[in-house]
DNA sequence: AACACTGTATACAGGTTAGTATAATTGGCT
DNA sequence: AGCCAATTATACTAACCTGTATACAGTGTT
């Protein structure tokens, strides 16, 4: 009932985080799935379609309940932003949580002609722009350079936390973050 | 003169880090060093070995420029951890980078019992107890929350700076780096 | 009963990979 | 010249990969 092809999306999904994308067969991915490799490619013409879904997928889940996460508990527009790292952190410790697809995708496919790089790129300037316009809401000068700043230390927490579980990156992340907005704000 | 060892490791490091590990066959980087598989499996005696050297590679000669550098630059101990992302800032813009082997290495190789993924994990781990030595010569309380931080904007950096060359993160990184290092001089 | 549709099972093609075996070749040293 | 070690050239194996072809099973509809 759920369909094969969610299915499909969510197994390769988790496999492509635990053992690497390059690493994953799509003879893996359906075994783990339980169909077959027919059915597979009638739902993704390709195993680069595949991954690129896979991203797109994923990335919309985390924006979609980031967004609903900030809208209904932070009214202030500086509220919004000063609590952001709450959310991520609630994020990232949630046992959905599988990962930042576009950060280990754009490790694993470097060059700049690649789709899935490409797609990755794309992913993070987007994450990146939704901080800014967050910061934007809250009157901060540099805007733009808050939310590059602060995308540094989401990507190098995660980074951090899928290096070593459970190392508490996240906790000094937010910190970080707060002192950063902080400043941001006063300024 | 330059010895062939030495032209495969440099060959090889570069190669990862433009086309990715998992992406490079063994015979591009012979043709590319101009050898041949059979001398490359006398010094390296597989692809994983290879892999392994190339990283302690290139953190040994990062490590050794980083050291030379503040020892030679700076002579208190506040100021050599002021002047910490100066230099990670020359050295990433520098010609000779060829990308941070760990950050790239964790993420091709994620599961936990893999020896590649061992070794980035504990490259990580010394560089940003190198970090805690310099924060705690400043005489800094929390020198290891700091660390920690100031390792989370040095990838998120990295990590940027691949995604996106020339994207000017590091200048952001650097003027986030001073505020998290004056707050925590201050305190 | 006949049909269409979705998925299964299995085998296979064609390409790439890591790693090895074997013989030919270079270049330095005495 | 003659020897020795390092390197090259080339061919090969065995495994793995993506993607496809073909035959079959189930299920619901008309």
């Amino acid at each position: 009932m759920t369909g094969l092809r969610e299915k499909i999306l969510t197994t390769a999904s988790n496999l492509f985080q635990t053992q690497g994308i390059n690493s994953t067969g799509v003879d893996t991915i359906v075994a783990e799935a339980g169909t077959t490799k027919m059915t597979m490619y009638k739902y993704f013409s390709s195993k680069e379609v595949l991954i690129l879904e896979v991203l797109k997928q994923g990335h919309q889940d985390f924006q979609n309940w980031l967004a609903e996460k900030i809208s209904s508990n932070s009214k202030k527009p500086s509220d919004k932003i000063q609590k952001l790292f709450d959310y991520i952190e609630e994020w990232i410790t949630s046992p959905n949580f599988h990962g930042v697809g576009f950060i280990k995708a754009s490790a694993e496919f470097p060059r700049e002609d690649n789709p899935v790089h490409q797609l990755s790129s794309e992913q993070s300037m987007q994450f990146r722009h939704f901080i800014s316009l967050l910061a934007r809401e809250a009157n901060i000068k540099d805007a733009d350079g808050l939310a590059l700043q602060l995308s540094l230390i989401f990507e190098g927490a995660v980074q951090a936390e899928q290096m070593k579980r459970g190392s508490g990156a996240i906790k000094y992340a937010k910190t970080a973050a707060k002192i950063l907005i902080d400043g941001a704000l006063k300024q």
